[in-house]
RNA sequence: GGGACCGUAGCUCAAUGGUUAGAGCAGGGGACUCAUAAUCCCUUGGUUGCAGGUUCGAAUCCUGCCGGUCCUACCA
């Protein structure tokens, strides 16, 4: 232990959204990580940042029409007041637009320039004259150059599978102005990461800073080639970091990202006169980086090797969690189950999220599963059936004469516990916080058992009892305060709470190895309230509302009555450009009717529906809603189709026109119906 | 189709190659009445996805199937 200290860092939350419960599994696993450490004495930061920049950004501010900064400035706002109200206590936070940042950046890249790891290379790309900026790819359509396929993203075909620059689309289309792109030669910076190759090789298969599953699946997905060259620069217009030695280029957002790691600590250190060398560039440092493993890449390969080349430490271990399910399903806004935590709070207490994340997490990254009913069944059951209950049976009859002035003879409960603690710590620190909760609640319910046992309420109401009374009370008080010890990295108010009834705060983890006696009991509160199913349906209820709020942009307002739509889904996919009345003629679009509805088990995303345009008008039509819709739902109802469509062969068959719907994808797809009266065959015009 | 991970009781998960595979929750039976209908005792529940193999010994290691999740190829 002695000299080593603690660096711990979560990942960067994007400044175009909000923090829902997904993200709060990375934020409590790291939290209760940290507060354990320094539970347990250890010297440990933990800071983190709003990543800001990029194009996302600088689009959203100019649909606001306001500048990137007031817009990034809200959004940091309601990260850290949704972190706060989580009991989630950084160290530091940060921000990816600081000063600090820029000279980091600046300081890096000539070590990268030194290290002679960059190239430059012009890079022809398409650039949208109205908007006034390049394009990224999957901000240009057009026309497959190989098979022809129209209405193409700019980096691949979705019909051949051909892959290519969206400068060779034919007649691209930029997507935000619809204006023709022009072609535009620009000078692009890249990262040659392949001269770090035998480095990261090593670095990622030592055992020592990955966990197992991430190494092979690096070795099997990048290290087995030559590692590509990272292109880290962007030509203005961008919003981010000016290069300095490149005059219009800017750093990739994801360049100027992980930087903000090392930027936020710098702002930690000059609040609190330490040196950044002293945590960055030192041995005795162990830096720790909580991620999801949607960005393994990054701070895997990419990260590793530029802090190499730059000459700062090295993380000790790249911690890498799974996904958040809801009901052993994907978060769905449309289900409710994409709730976010200012949604929570309005209904839920965080102590309930934490204990409940805590009790599924493990150092692996398999996803975790909030099932709604064993959420409400496992908080109330271990927290107030077992833990709470122990001073809620106890405390109300030593109000008056306090802990006994000696421990009492427990039968070796306090010892037991006690021994316990050092399975536990071992448990946090390898972050097997569900094998943690578990000891934890086997000590809960031999407490439970011992109240059982020597019947306290029995003792009370005879007079000669109540020294035995006060002992028997004093040992049950003291299990309970050696949980909430325990607890306390998992929920920090209770600790408190616990250190106000019994008039001794909890400051250490070595506090559990000691009995308390003699001091007074406060008058007792209840400290959890058991969830209400109800409020937990009210919560997922007013998340299906909220995909209608007001979104990122004005955190502050409430939702209303009236529905006001957030402008996400524009963003997501911006409009077309501007086609005439005979345009639109062009596509004719049906009403139809599903006659039948076939799976295609080969299939991931297709279904087989057949559909009457009435008469012995049918046709065969694959939609991609397989994920969406059962057989069930399809069969016999109407929907509208793109009747004369190009018929298309596919995999499984010739698919003679497309069925309209909206929605990203996945679960999230829904078909347009259509009022009743509508017969099939019917135009829509 | 390719790759990564996983499959253990109704559910969520344990179990360094080593007794008869265990907990919690749910289910069933009883007890208690201090406690937020909480708690305590007893109890039902398993061909460890399937089939082979290695081994004195396999939930664990190997091979092949089956099934699931994720990344990636088909959401005309």
């Amino acid at each position: 232990m002695s000299d080593r200290q603690l660096l711990v860092t979560a990942a960067l939350p994007y400044a175009n959204g909000h923090i829902h419960l997904g993200h709060l599994v990375e934020y409590i696993q790291t939290d209760i990580w940290v507060r354990f450490q320094k539970l347990r004495g250890r010297k440990c930061v933990f800071v983190c940042a709003d990543d800001t920049h990029g194009t996302a950004i600088m689009i959203r501010a100019r649909h606001e029409g306001r500048p990137e900064s007031e817009l990034i400035a809200d959004m940091q706002a309601a990260h850290e007041r949704d972190f706060r109200g989580f009991d989630i206590e950084f160290d530091h936070y940060g921000s990816t637009n600081s000063e600090e940042n820029y000279e980091l950046c600046k300081d890096i890249w000539s070590s990268l320039r030194q290290a002679n790891l960059i190239a430059e290379k012009d890079v022809e790309q398409l650039f949208d004259p109205v908007a006034g900026t390049f394009l990224a790819d999957r901000f240009v359509k057009g026309t497959c150059p190989h098979c022809k396929t129209p209405d193409q993203y700019g980096d691949n075909c979705s019909k051949c599978g051909e892959t290519y620059a969206p400068t060779d689309l034919i007649d691209p289309v930029s997507t935000l102005s619809g204006a023709t792109p022009v072609t535009k030669s620009a000078n692009h910076l890249f990262v040659q990461l392949e001269k770090q190759h035998e480095f990261l090789e090593q670095w990622t298969q030592s055992g020592e800073h990955l966990q197992t599953e991430v190494a092979n699946y690096l070795k099997g997905h990048f290290l087995g080639n030559p590692l590509r060259d990272w292109d880290v620069s962007r030509p203005d217009p961008y919003f981010g970091f000016a290069i300095p030695d490149s005059p219009n280029n800017y750093w990739y957002v994801w360049f100027d990202a992980p930087i903000g790691y090392i930027a936020s600590t710098w702002q930690w250190c000059k609040k609190n006169n330490e040196s950044l060398a002293d945590w960055w560039k030192n041995d005795q440092t162990e830096i720790h980086h909580f991620i999801g493993k949607d960005i393994t890449y990054f701070h895997t390969l990419f990260w590793p090797g530029v802090l190499k080349a730059a000459g700062y430490s090295l993380p000790k271990f790249v911690h890498i969690h799974g996904f958040l399910t809801v009901d052993g399903e994907k978060m769905s806004k449309s289900k409710g189950t994409q709730v976010q935590a200012s949604t929570y709070l309005k209904h839920l207490d965080p102590a309930f999220l934490r204990y409940f994340y805590a009790s599924k997490l493990g150092p692996k990254l398999d996803d975790i599963d909030l099932n709604i009913t064993e959420f409400i069944n496992k908080v109330n059951s271990d927290l107030v059936g077992k833990v709470v209950n122990l001073a809620s049976r106890s405390a109300r009859f030593v109000e008056t004469t306090g802990l006994a002035v000696e421990y009492p003879h427990d039968g070796g409960l306090f010892s037991t516990a006690a021994i316990a603690g050092e399975r536990i710590a071992q448990a946090y620190d390898e972050l097997d916080y569900a094998r943690a909760m578990r000891i934890i609640m086997e000590l809960a319910d031999q407490a439970n058992a011992y109240v059982e046992n020597t019947a306290p309420w029995t003792l009370k109401k005879d007079p000669t009892q109540h020294v035995r009374l006060q002992e028997v009370c004093t040992v049950v008080l003291n299990l309970f305060r050696q949980l909430c010890i325990y607890l306390t990295p998992v929920l920090p108010r209770l600790a408190n709470q616990c250190g106000q009834l019994l008039n001794a705060n909890i400051s250490s983890w070595s506090d559990s190895q000691t009995p308390l006696v003699g001091t007074t009991v406060s008058k007792f509160e209840h400290l959890l309230q058991r969830i209400a199913p109800e409020k937990v349906h009210a919560m997922i209820e007013e998340s299906k509302e909220s995909t209608q709020e007001p979104a990122a942009t004005t955190p502050t307002v409430e939702a209303s009555a009236t529905p006001v739509d957030s402008g996400d889904a524009l963003l997501q996919e911006p409009l077309a450009p501007t086609c005439t009345i005979e345009d639109f003629t062009k596509v004719d679009l049906r009403v139809a009717r599903i006659i039948k509805a076939e799976e295609v088990p080969e299939a991931k995303k297709l279904v087989k529906l057949t559909v009457s345009l009435g008469g012995d008008n049918t046709r065969t039509v694959f939609a991609g809603i397989k994920a969406a819709y059962s057989i069930e739902q399809l069969q016999g109802r109407l929907v509208v189709i793109v009747a004369n469509l190009l018929p298309r062969q596919m995999k499984f068959g010739l698919s003679e026109g497309m069925v309209t719907a909206a929605g990203p994808g996945g679960t999230e797809v829904f078909l347009l119906g259509i009022d009743s009266g509508a017969v099939p065959g019917q135009r829509v015009h």
